[in-house]
DNA sequence: AAATGAAGCAACCGCCTTGTT
DNA sequence: GAACAAGGCGGTTGCTTCATT
């Protein structure tokens, strides 16, 4: 028994999302929540399929969303998680807070592989490429995946130039590279990928635990830091599809902690 | 200015995992 | 434990934009 199509393919928009279905879509899960996927668009009015409409909402519409290219230390971090855990996105991008597993994996595939290329190394298995001149043992060891381990405890950064891609001239010594390395703003961050890698992000957003319209379950997502100033950026992008008329937002509008009107 | 190729990214596809009955 | 439904994930595709000729 063949599975189910998870929607009828003759029945459903694909393509490009336009503006006027963000806008259904976005207001549906800002009054109602996320409750199950296959549901929404045809309570929402879309002639999408749910699985289409999860992907719309956590690549592009989600509000705690980060946008614009990665940042060095993205980057970094990135490589360093790519080198412990491998093509398993969504466990890298849990670790990237506003950044989305498809986001993570299409800027590897046409940046950072690059990059790492140029560099030498095997994008793959952080390993130098065969054809790679290796210059000494311990250049070695602190490019290969396994012994990125070794070299975190040792305090060394991965030598990842998320700038220049092949700025650092692989053939310098040890000495030299590590005295570079501090110069990079991702020496500082063994740190952070250590505890990022140690402490659990929480499993889901916290912001979107509800699932009823009622108003003060909704306040209280609001209230939640995720919600704050900082994270309003993509409420400028409404007014691309005219949302500054608080069409959209009106059966959601509250305030949260700072009293940044939503 | 037009044609062509490359790069970037949003979206789709199909498989896998997990939860429910 | 089996069958099914739904969500999630990673790989891939194809469209759009930008750069080069």
């Amino acid at each position: 028994m063949g599975r189910q199509p998870c929607c009828d393919k003759k029945k459903v928009k694909r393509g490009p999302w336009t503006a006027e279905e963000d806008k259904k879509l976005i207001s549906f899960i800002l009054t109602h929540g996320r409750c199950c996927w296959r549901a929404v668009p045809k309570l929402a009015g879309l002639l999408r399929c749910g699985k289409s409409c999860r992907l719309r909402w956590t690549n592009y519409l989600r509000p705690d969303l980060k946008r614009g290219l990665l940042t060095a230390d993205e980057e970094q971090l990135v490589v360093d998680l790519h080198a412990k855990l491998g093509n398993r996105w969504s466990k890298i991008a849990a670790k990237l807070p506003g950044r989305t597993d498809n986001e993570i994996k299409n800027h590897w595939n046409t940046h950072i592989k690059k990059k790492l290329i140029k560099m030498g190394i095997d994008p793959a298995t952080h390993q130098p490429l065969p054809n790679t001149k290796v210059v000494s043992q311990t250049r070695t060891s602190t490019l290969s995946t396994a012994t990125t381990e070794s070299a975190k405890s040792n305090g060394m950064a991965y030598p990842f130039d998320p700038e220049g891609g092949c700025s650092r001239d692989m053939s310098v010594p040890t000495d030299s590279m590590e005295q570079s390395s501090r110069n990079t703003s991702s020496h500082g961050l063994d740190p952070l990928v250590n505890w990022l890698l140690e402490a659990e992000l929480p499993a889901d957003e916290p912001w979107l635990n509800f699932t009823s319209s009622n108003e003060d379950d909704f306040s209280g997502i609001v209230k939640q830091s995720a919600w704050d100033g900082s994270t309003t950026d993509w409420l400028l992008d409404y007014q691309d599809f005219s949302m500054d008329d608080s069409s959209l937002i009106d059966g959601a509008r509250v305030q949260n902690s700072d009293g940044l009107n939503f």
